[in-house]
DNA sequence: TTGTAATCTGTACAGACGTACAGTGAGCTC
DNA sequence: GAGCTCACTGTACGTCTGTACAGATTACAA
């Protein structure tokens, strides 16, 4: 049944229909967008006609929710044990996340800026993540609901969802696609890098005077 | 002439049709992306015809065109005075992009996912500006052209890109819209404490333990 | 005033889109 | 084997889109 979610090697013939429209869907919106994505386009890559899309998932709309489901379904459990370990913020959870199938992430990074409330949901849970993290780690910077370790936590989650939203232009950069299982620890060890070293600089006298000036220029915000 | 360029305070009705439509044009693509906005829209929302967009711009491929030529126009002199001075790689230049004209932004965004030649030239010049901001503050660890100052600056240049990309769900979280003037400097002040703890983390026993194991699936991608 | 170019409007058209729906065939039950 | 359900196809319809184009209006030069 899961085809994505459970990738077994049998060929893409012995797989549902209604699998193999969905499959076909999540690529197309991926690519393309929700908007840019045309069911009998959806319909050709599945290699059916176009009633049965409709058949199977009613509208566009429908076989969009039923893309969404397919990326909760395959995230659930991941991000369920990722909240009970408390794991959930840790920059390892992100080089985990990437070892997942990557049509699925394609789609999650498109639907992110779509705007879907399924990764709506999915950017609140890693930036709750993130905060959680953040407070456990350093009470006394980031007490809990405090502005700051909610403003913290919002631009982290933003930060690393970038690098899977801009996935496109890293694979370029790459020369390989980071999103592909083989290359997925490659974003992960390139973070650790930057935080490392930009986060030195952070707390540099460098840093300092930036953090001064910006604060300055939110007070008092002339010239 | 500039309308968005250099903000005047005179109303809308004292531009040239072209900068209206223009502006509108920019606002339609920012929300609904490049396929999803449409020329009668942008007619409408400029309060004027549909035939006076295409005799201006032609065709909808020549209006965003001209969207992308208004973006590259407000950042050339900021852009090339940040490769200069060699700031273009530091975190206060994020803060200085942010207190520009909010519009401008929003569209860049867009077209950042919506893959247009020029965004993808911008996303290359944060990369190379940041590659030469880490070789540039530590030579040994970033020899400049490596391959591990190269993977660096790309994910770095994806997480400060996505503060902008997903600049919608840290309004929503933060209240205000980050890319209004008034609170561009929230995200930076965010993103130095990020930096800061992260990276207390990311050298931390830890970070170390979470880096060799990354390295290690890199190198045996066996279960 | 006349002529010419630029600005601007309204209509019309071909194509692509989402959706509705009639119809076909295979499998299954009673 | 009659009846039924379900997977599946093909066609048709109304709407929306980008584009083309004729014509009206204005600005300006000769």
């Amino acid at each position: 049944m899961g085809s994505i979610l459970s990738p077994d090697d049998r060929p893409a013939t012995d797989l549902t229909a209604r699998a193999r429209i969905r499959d076909a869907a999540l690529a197309q919106f991926a690519e393309h967008g929700t908007k840019g994505a045309t069911l009998r386009g959806i319909a050709d890559a599945a290699g059916v006609s176009l009633g049965l899309v409709q058949h199977h998932f009613r509208s566009k709309e429908g076989l969009r929710a039923a893309c969404d489901d397919a990326v909760v379904e395959a995230f659930r459990g991941r991000l369920t044990r990722g909240t009970a370990e408390g794991t959930l913020g840790e920059p390892g959870l992100l080089g985990d996340l990437f070892a997942t199938s990557g049509p699925l992430l394609r789609y999650l990074a498109r639907a992110l800026v779509d705007g879907s409330s399924t990764a709506a949901a999915m950017f609140d849970e890693l930036a709750a993540g993130a905060e959680d993290f953040l407070s456990r780690t350093w009470p006394d910077r980031y007490p809990p609901d405090s502005p700051r370790v909610r403003d913290a936590a919002s631009v982290m989650a933003a930060m690393h969802s970038g690098t899977i939203v801009l996935h496109g232009y890293l694979a370029r950069r790459f020369g390989d696609d980071p999103l592909d299982r083989e290359h997925a620890t490659r974003i992960g060890l390139a973070m650790l890098d930057v935080y490392a070293s930009v986060g030195e600089f952070a707390v540099s006298p460098t840093g300092d005077q930036i953090r001064e000036t910006a604060t300055r220029l939110r007070d008092h915000p002339d010239t």
